[in-house]
DNA sequence: GCTAGGGTTGCATGCGTATGCAAGAAGCCC
DNA sequence: GGGCTTCTTGCATACGCATGCAACCCTAGC
């Protein structure tokens, strides 16, 4: 036994003794139709259980009302979240998500091919870099690319971001602030436009502001390779005693290195700030002061710009930064002036002189 | 200017001097097809950017290649494990997969029915139920539904699942074994199928052993209503030392709630056991016990049953049932005996008589 | 030289829907 | 009542590809 043949609007116009444009039109909104027509329509489409097919309305549209969404890093609690806010901006303005998560370090490149295949009415890149090859060929064909939480070399593709870089500059004014003098950062991935312009933050007011250049060492992003990192830079003689994470998630797990493995306390021996403000830097257990990147004012910003560039393609790129801040908690030595309250969170706000 | 037109497979013809159906054949494997023709096509279509339309394509072929998830509850990390191997799953065997996240205890339906519309091969619903009308729909019209991580009540549709009753039996006698005679239960959704399966086996081993009832409440898999129901347990005058928390996420919540409000030390004072085996539980801070679902069997098993269904729709539905351990680790005092290691993991398996 | 047969190819059509166009219906005004 | 406008409706076609069928080519076999 195949699979039953679904009703067709040709199925649905003959019980409803009407045309097929009819009961196209019936569905489509704003299209030309008397009232009692489409309740007929409406009835004999419920008796056979009709819905109109997407594939179809697609080819002849040429509009597929799919939008292709790459993830990866999922461990790291952010991309769930942006994940889900997502799902449901999208779903709100009526498109659907066809996701691909490519394998992390590998070339997304085949993967992609099969999603253009969809022709999707846009891309949205999150936490995954594309050949510029790609995203020119994207571009010709006219398909909408973004890309979120990363930016790409040139000035040719959109982004949304957080603000990277001001981020890591307030981190590195605030641990210094606390009267730290021995840093260490802890750097993402190496060739991601986040961990470079956090870092570039962190270690330019450092550079401005007279203080050495930070220890550093990779976590790559990653639970495991973040751990043995900061193994590394906690076993040195001149172990560092602020930690500037790359993100919450090698946060916790230099958090967790520190308390089990070399028995500090936090932030007695150890100062630790993150990026994010994310899952379980925010329990108790962490506390973790971090550069938020909120997730939602970021998912708005994304699929408002991708509703416009599907509109217009031809708009200028743009480069949305959603703005954060530096929410201080419990898991750096707070400075003796220049946190202030914001709700009922604790913000790092110094007082700029002229 | 609006976006440009993609090739199409006539434009490859033209430029090969070929016939339209000579380049459909080029692309399709196995078709009939002369080597020396089908390098001219793939040249032209090199030149032109031309890949198939996956939408005409599927016009035509009645089939999809997609999939459509459900899924939800991205905040317990099992989930973005289960998203992270499905998606490689599917892919490898040439599936897309459309992803919609159903608003958490809400019906999944009017966003399930656009899903529908894409004419999708098959549907796999992680942690989220469909209304029967819509199982039914879907039935009828031949599409196989399998239920992830759930069960319906019926027979009726497929589903894989951990060792939902098994594991809360185990947990039972775990914990009795180890001492304790105050337990508690952490529920999960009240309608779920693996919340009242882990109970029926919990409280069902310790009624059939002569044991009082376990205290209960419930903590709907979130972790705000997870910390909201365990400071109500430990507020009792007749404070459970053992809980037996439906997932590892409900865990974390009552770790942090007990540690952080109520000066408790674990195991010492509590003792906590999870299910899932997944994410921030297993670092050392929480060194969860728990019985695990090993997410890529679970994936593995769901991507076979779901292609066995595609191809063969009459298929008597089937409900795979995946093994799990009861992992022991440090969150829950462990019991004088009946704990063997496997591999480097210490798991439970108690010497049974007769 | 003729035929059989296998391998290629193009033609024509269908998949299910949207939409421009023209025809028809209905109402309005003078 | 005629001419006009405003709504509705059906017809025909297009979207891009897959595929059954028939025509064709070429080689092998006799």
């Amino acid at each position: 036994m195949s699979r039953k043949r679904q009703a067709t609007a040709t199925d649905v116009a003959r019980l409803a003794g009407v045309s097929q444009s009819a009961v196209s039109r019936a569905f489509t909104p704003g299209a030309s139709i008397a009232e009692e027509t489409r309740e007929r329509v409406a009835e004999a489409a419920r008796q056979l259980g009709y819905r109109p097919n997407a594939i179809a309305r697609s080819l002849t549209t040429r509009r597929s009302r799919i939008i292709g969404v790459a993830a990866s890093y999922l461990q790291n609690h952010f991309y769930p979240d942006v994940l889900e806010a997502l799902s449901r901006g999208l779903q709100a303005r009526g498109y659907q998500m066809l996701l691909f998560m490519p394998d992390a370090g590998r070339h997304a490149d085949p993967q992609l091919q099969e999603v253009l295949a969809w022709r999707v009415d846009a891309l949205i890149l999150a936490s995954t870099t594309l050949s510029s090859e790609l995203a020119d060929q994207c571009q010709a064909a006219g398909i909408p690319v973004l890309l979120f939480n990363r930016t790409s070399r040139g000035p040719s593709v959109s982004s949304v971001t957080g603000e990277n870089e001001r981020g890591g500059r307030l981190i590195a004014e605030f641990l210094v602030a606390g009267g730290h003098r021995r840093l260490g950062f802890l750097a993402g991935l190496e060739n991601s436009s986040t961990s470079r312009d956090r870092e570039k933050g962190f270690a330019g007011w450092l550079a401005e502001n007279g203080h050495p250049p930070p220890l550093r060492e990779v976590g790559l992003y990653q639970f495991e390779a973040a751990s043995a990192a900061a193994r590394r830079l906690l076993a040195r003689p001149d172990r560092p005693d602020a930690i500037f994470c790359g993100n919450d998630h090698m946060a916790t797990a230099v958090a967790e290195v520190a308390r089990h493995e070399f028995g500090l306390r936090i932030p007695r021996d150890l100062s630790l700030v993150g990026f994010d403000d994310t899952g379980p830097a925010r329990w108790p257990s962490f506390s973790l002061t971090s550069f938020s990147q909120p997730v939602q004012p970021m998912v708005d910003a994304t699929v408002a710009l991708v509703c416009e560039m599907i509109e217009n393609p031809a708009a200028p790129t743009r480069h949305e930064v959603v703005r954060g801040e530096l929410l201080v908690r419990g898991s750096a030595r707070m400075p003796p002036e220049g946190c202030v309250s914001l709700g009922e969170q604790l913000v790092w706000r110094p007082v700029r002189d002229g």
